[in-house]
RNA sequence: GCGCCCGUAGCUCAACUGGAUAGAGCAACUCCCUUCUAAGGAGUAGGUUACAGGUUCGAGUCCUGUCGGGCGUGCCA
């Protein structure tokens, strides 16, 4: 018999039994939804499928509800009480020995408590970070590799096999300004006055490539017409400096994949063809323009410029193509705002090379402002005035660096107050999660000081209200984590690990342990640890540490 | 001009994707440390969910319009 870790789908399968008494097509039935109500009197769980029905069936909602509820066939151990209220809501009360069970079965779980099954077998792609080797990560970059990183984890604790990656662009004008950039910086430094091209890049980083040059190669690039010392030089060290700085917030990724590829491979000619085959594509003003008024765009877009050198839109179709070709059954980008208008030509690109784009799902954040002694500060890479990730870091750490980028909508401006994040108590929530984890296992070290079990621990005796409503936010954790995932939004588990913590909170306020009853003592032991173990596993996902003392 | 996103308590944000009486944290005020970590807790106050219509049993959430803010609208990435 299959064991329904998630209430929410052992009573959707229940209620869905129960349809079958009624006369209508499969197609016709709504999706039945389970919440958890806002009133407490409400119960734990609750359904409006008899409102969904009233116009499909023709009846009203309550009557609906009745004759539901009439044939419900539910396991008693699970399930206390189950009533019709106000238009016709089923609402749903667990059972104590409900609760129990799952307080044991976290208990058993442990580490792995949460994970579940729902995206067996499926591949996914998340594409992060992907910055182009120009300058140290800045905080938008955090935002990005912070999300990506925390969604893979997230849809690995679902079930899916994930791999991220990192793309990247070492070719171009970028990079051609970034190389001249070093080679000014490297002839100012050996003494000759020259200017930063128009549009060079003016960060100190830049000096401290030309410097390293010095140290390797002395005054012998001096006359050299050539660039591509310094361009491959600057790459090699930004690229360094980019991955110690993702390996503070302990982000790894599976595979860099250079843009180039898709040139050499001849993806990107296979692109331009297949587009002029189905008459997507045609030429113009020594351009090669891809028709996206097609897809309802108001202009249609270069491709290849007159140069001779493809725009970025091109060798990002084939990138997909890339990805769709090896057998991926869903690609995750996580981008900026400020990409926003260039998906859509990606999409159709896919679309009209016949793949399916639906596979594609683009994340897009917001920007980030950062808010220094309380005002704004605006952020540029190229005039170098940006606060860079690693700064962000030194400034509050990786744990908060990570907590804030995580618990905002990623579709919402984010606004990181240094001030606020450099605060250890109050205002600043992860010290919250932390800390609770902490007392937690401080109280569990002085239990195993005093006490010695032999037992198994008798949880019925945990009746108090705190600690009913911190087993029943305990049990929450599967759900929210595939609500989180699903949604590809990380702050929803920091929204439930902040209610769990509260939960928490109460009950270390109403329940003693240390000095009770033996039994009781065990047994409310058994609850925090329980805790303990679900918020661990939860920083876990979004890449916080748990300390066990603070 | 056009496209996308946003507008919720004084501030920063939630609200399980259309559900029942919109919730937290800061800030303010009143209390609570001989008690397992007070980095905490209990309480008070704070709202016409920008505005105006619409859709329906039911709207902060969906549609239309208006106002305000951000981003984009390159043969830049």
């Amino acid at each position: 018999m299959q064991r329904y870790y998630i209430m929410k789908d052992y009573l959707r399968k229940v209620i869905s039994t129960s349809l079958a008494q009624f006369d209508i097509n499969e197609e016709d039935i709504p999706e039945i939804q389970i919440e958890k109500p806002n009133q407490p009197e409400h119960g734990d769980a609750a359904s409006n499928i008899a409102l969904n029905l009233a116009s499909i069936l023709k009846n009203s909602p309550r009557k609906i509800a009745d004759q539901i509820v009439e044939s419900l066939e539910y396991e008693a151990n699970k399930i206390d009480t189950v009533e019709i209220a106000g238009p016709g809501f089923i609402n749903f009360r667990y059972a104590e020995n409900y609760l129990f069970d799952e307080l044991n079965n976290i208990l058993e779980e442990g580490e792995r408590f949460g994970k579940s099954s729902a995206l067996d077998g499926q591949r996914i792609l998340v594409e992060y970070v992907s910055a182009n080797p120009t300058g140290p990560l800045t905080v938008g970059h955090g935002r990005n590799a912070v999300l990506g990183d925390t969604i893979a984890n997230l849809l690995e604790w679902t079930g899916a096999e994930v791999d991220r990656e990192y793309y990247f662009n070492n070719a171009g004008r970028q990079m051609r300004v970034l190389g001249q950039s070093v080679k000014a910086r490297y002839l100012q430094e050996l003494g000759q006055e020259v200017d930063l091209p128009d549009d060079g890049y003016e960060g100190e980083y830049i000096r401290d490539i030309a410097k390293a040059l010095i140290d390797e190669h002395g005054e012998e690039l001096i006359d050299s017409d050539n660039i591509t010392p310094f361009k491959e030089k600057a790459e090699q060290v930004i690229f360094e400096d980019i991955q110690e700085t993702l390996q503070r917030m302990d982000i790894e990724m599976d595979a860099f994949f250079n843009e180039q590829e898709v040139y050499d491979d001849g993806s990107i000619d296979k692109v331009v063809e297949t587009l002029r085959e189905k008459d997507l594509a045609y030429d113009e003003d020594g351009a090669t323009w891809f028709k996206t008024t097609e897809f309802g765009k108001d202009k249609d877009t270069v491709l290849i410029k007159s140069s001779g050198e493809p725009t970025y839109r091109l060798p990002d179709i084939a990138y997909h193509v890339n990805k769709l070709e090896r057998g991926y059954d869903q690609c995750i980008d996580v981008f900026g705002a400020d990409h926003i208008d260039t998906y859509p030509d990606v999409l159709s690109g896919l679309d009209a090379m016949g793949y399916d784009k639906s596979k594609v799902d683009v994340v897009v954040y917001q920007f980030v402002t950062i808010v220094k002694e309380g005002k704004p500060f605006k952020m540029s890479t190229r005039k170098a005035n940006f606060v860079t990730l690693d700064d962000l870091m030194d400034e509050v750490g990786s744990d908060v660096t990570r907590f804030f980028f995580e618990m905002r909508d990623p579709n919402t401006h984010l606004e990181f107050d240094i001030a606020e994040a450099k605060e250890a108590g109050d205002k600043n929530p992860v010290f919250y999660l932390q800390y609770a984890h902490a007392r937690i296992h401080s109280i569990l070290r002085k239990v195993e000081q005093e006490y010695s079990f032999d037992a198994k621990a008798k949880l019925s005796l945990l009746t108090h209200e705190s600690e009913t409503e911190l087993m029943k936010s305990l049990i929450r954790f599967p759900e929210m984590i595939q609500s989180a995932a699903r949604s590809h939004e990380p702050h929803r588990l920091i929204n439930y690990l902040d209610d769990l913590a509260s939960a928490f909170t109460s009950f270390y306020h109403d329940c003693r342990i240390l000095g009770e009853e033996k039994e009781l003592v065990q047994a409310r032991s058994a609850l925090a640890k329980a805790t303990a173990q679900v918020l661990a596993n939860g920083l876990g996902i979004l890449g916080i540490s748990a300390p066990e003392e603070m």
